[in-house]
DNA sequence: CGAAAATGTCGCCGCTAGACGACAATCCGG
DNA sequence: CCGGATTGTCGTCTAGCGGCGACATTTTCG
């Protein structure tokens, strides 16, 4: 489960890898720069533009699910609709 | 299956209407602009911010997951979370 | 129907992501 | 160990995102 740019851009890398191409190879085929999706894949830019991201992953045929994320509550709730409490700071 | 930005920011606003949040109270707790999310559920800007998308979609408890896309050719892939949100016709 | 809330949109502006070129640092095979 | 390839990083510059305030529009509900 990917929450974090940091988790995208490794697993990116590791896909990268997988597909045996080169940063430059895939950085041509996604239409961004090399050094950009360096810095992704080290996942150290928490603010990279969300169009290439997808771009990046296009060309890895690979794709976005959303998916309920464990809320930090205790317990097994299975509850669509949860979180009708205002929480407030 | 979502790979374009359009596709995330329906899903987010689908999602929000859900918790029955508005934009504002959304925008609070994801600690960005009402404004922005307005834009970014409108699917209008390719550029948006990676992080901020993330942080708004942990406001909603949801989280991403990395699936294969079927390739242009080749045969077809399963994927089990198919349609998990409403597509935009 | 009317008022309030919710949402869309505009202009202005600061800030910074990203492109590019160049170079250093690694990695890796021979 | 050496040479090429791959990757990381550094300047510089520009474009455009995002915040904010204000207003228009749409939606909701009495």
């Amino acid at each position: 489960m990917l929450t974090t740019v940091r988790d995208l851009g490794a697993a990116v890398r590791h896909r990268r890898r997988e597909a045996r191409l080169t940063q430059a190879m895939l950085a041509q085929r996604a239409g961004v720069s090399r050094q950009w999706l360096s810095g992704f894949e080290s996942g150290k830019n928490p603010a990279v533009e969300l169009g290439k991201v997808l771009d990046v992953l296009t060309a890895l045929d690979l794709a976005l699910e959303l998916v309920s994320a464990p809320p930090p509550e205790t317990g097994t709730d299975v509850d669509p609709f949860a979180g009708f409490f205002a929480e407030r700071t």
